[in-house]
DNA sequence: CTGAAAGCGCTTACAG
DNA sequence: CTGAAAGCGCTTACAG
């Protein structure tokens, strides 16, 4: 590895020198003639800092830790890594990834693993949106919560627009001509469940069409979604939001059994598009996309955005997505989703 | 943050001699009562060791780093990641995964990043098991790949028994009484599929039944599922080994159209054990898994035994699994992996 | 504008 | 058995 002392040894100057003119504090202190051979040879030497070693000095290690219940095992929010990944690289920050599994006994250990190795910051990601409250380990961090929500109000947080969600693809299935419109949703230990539901009762609202409760059900996937299916198409429903992927199954099969054809005699729209399940729906899925990748993006871009004490909000605008992102002084975040059409939504004529 | 400078005051004694106990190295060269105290004096502050500042001086880390094509965003392989972080634990290392999605460039800066964090050595991971060549980046790392295997025959590696799987497949649908039975393949451009294929075949051969080319099939899952579901119930197969359980639902629909019931008329044993697609088989689909968390397990042990010059052999007997791991003296490992039985083979009588 | 020096928290040859 | 000292690669107040 090549040092600051090989290239202060090269040009002829100090290490001091050297350290200023690599971090860009020579404006006004360092002739330019010098600054200009110290960045030369450290560009034909190839040098790279050693971030270990700054960190000893600075205290700061330009780390920052990804704690997650269950994201490296689940398909629903590995791209949240991704997104945490790419802003933290935009930064020059490097991102650890910790799954603890809901252990609470690990997660404190992984946590407090990662403070001795100098994380300037965490993000806290969970499986599925939720209110939570931070483990005491990381008490005096910075944190930003991803996916979740702070039970405490203190700690920012990102989430989706589950609200948003519901109306959207409400207004999607009204779009298309549907009167009878259902919410084919789940038990409301899911926060996401009472916000889609209000979404989705607004749209109505505002469309002039009255509720109507036997047509809002809550689906226990493991219990009663063909009875609830039944429900639905018994209710004359020509329009179904649901819940999520794994509940259209149920959909799916109910239509087939009435000899109704999805996409034509009714309408669906979901959430997830998982692609995983894809290939299980002919004709395919009409879904929203959660936007994992965005939460990530946003919240490392806050929390980096916390750890210096400057504005970033210009990183933003760098990443091409079909979700629309809250600006980073925001607080408690929520991410406008997309809905990704195929083709099981009528075709308005 | 207690340091040792703390602990040297405390107890009267320099750093040095807080290094060495710290570090067990008193044995014979600390006088015992010394050795004590400053033991119990680092419990009572609750000193941790600054493993930046160690690794500094030691140039060791106490890092390894994870890099993988895709394993953050799928549902295949994110167990890789729990084992290979739960063997890091049990050793005092820290995992740091890293997301390329098969992009080069971004593999190479995310390696070059790690290493210049001084990360002790890498597990090179794939989404599915395939042969590779490492990357420049890695030149010189101590590397270990999961679920891969190196084209040049160099870099240890740790695998699924293919073979095995395809063996032990055919042989539950043998002992299922099934005496045609069909291998539901995937085309050739998988490693796992020629084994898997050997493996049904050393079955069948054992077993004193000739192979049947029409029992024998390759299935491009977007192009011919349905298709050559078809050729198979129309040779007359009453047990099928299929490659993965994203190509059972061809099955299980063929068998509906012709009213043949599944576990009863004929036999199935896939691959993967998919949670996400379980609710989609009815009946419940008995499949092998993969073992991802063993690989990770193993490739995290045999990569630090590298980087410590030392045999860690016993931490394997640590982790409890249905899968069987060879030894860590292997240098090219294959696991035998377990078969998870539900209802989808018949009961023998 | 620049350098010598101290120090971040460790480890380890060297000397005693 | 133990300590003083040097050093890992940086940064930064201090002095000039």
């Amino acid at each position: 590895m090549v040092t600051m002392k090989d290239i202060a040894l090269k040009t002829g100057v100090s290490t001091a020198t050297v350290s200023r003119v690599l971090n860009g504090k020579d404006q006004g202190r360092i002739k330019p003639e010098i600054a200009r051979e110290v960045r030369h040879q450290a560009e034909v030497l190839g040098y790279t800092i050693n971030p270990i070693a700054r960190g000893l000095r600075t205290n700061r290690s330009h780390m920052i830790g990804l704690i997650s219940d269950a994201i490296a095992t689940t398909p629903y929010a590995g791209r949240i890594i991704l997104g945490a990944q790419d802003a933290a690289r935009a930064f020059g920050y490097l991102l650890t990834v910790v799954n603890t599994g809901d252990d609470a006994e690990l997660e404190h250990e992984q946590i407090t693993m990662m403070r001795r190795y100098g994380v300037d910051g965490f993000l806290y990601a969970t499986m599925y949106n939720q209110i939570r409250t931070l483990p005491d380990a990381l008490d005096g961090c910075a944190t930003v919560m991803v996916d979740a929500e702070d039970a405490d109000g203190q700690c920012p947080s990102i989430g989706p627009d589950e609200w948003g969600i519901g109306k959207d693809a409400t207004n999607r299935l009204l779009a298309a001509g549907c009167t009878r419109i259902a919410y084919f949703g789940c038990p409301p230990v899911l926060i996401a469940q009472p916000r889609r539901l209000a979404g989705y009762e607004a749209a109505l609202d505002h469309a002039g069409i009255a509720p109507e409760n036997r047509l809002a059900l809550t689906v226990d996937e493991n219990v009663n979604g063909a009875q609830r299916a039944a429900t639905v198409f018994d209710a004359g429903a020509d329009g179904i939001f649901c819940f999520n992927d794994v509940r259209v199954r149920f959909i799916y099969e109910e239509a087939e059994r009435r000899g109704l054809h999805i996409g034509q005699d009714v309408s669906v729209v979901s959430v997830d598009n998982f692609e995983l399940l894809a290939g299980f729906f002919e004709p395919r899925l009409t879904s929203i996309e959660l936007p994992h990748y965005e939460m990530g993006y946003w919240g490392a871009c806050k929390l980096i955005s916390m750890i210096e004490g400057r504005d970033l909000s210009d990183a933003l605008d760098t990443v091409v997505t079909d979700a629309v992102m809250p600006d980073l002084s925001v607080d408690h975040g929520h991410i406008r989703c997309a809905i990704i059409e195929k083709e099981s939504v009528r075709q308005a004529s």
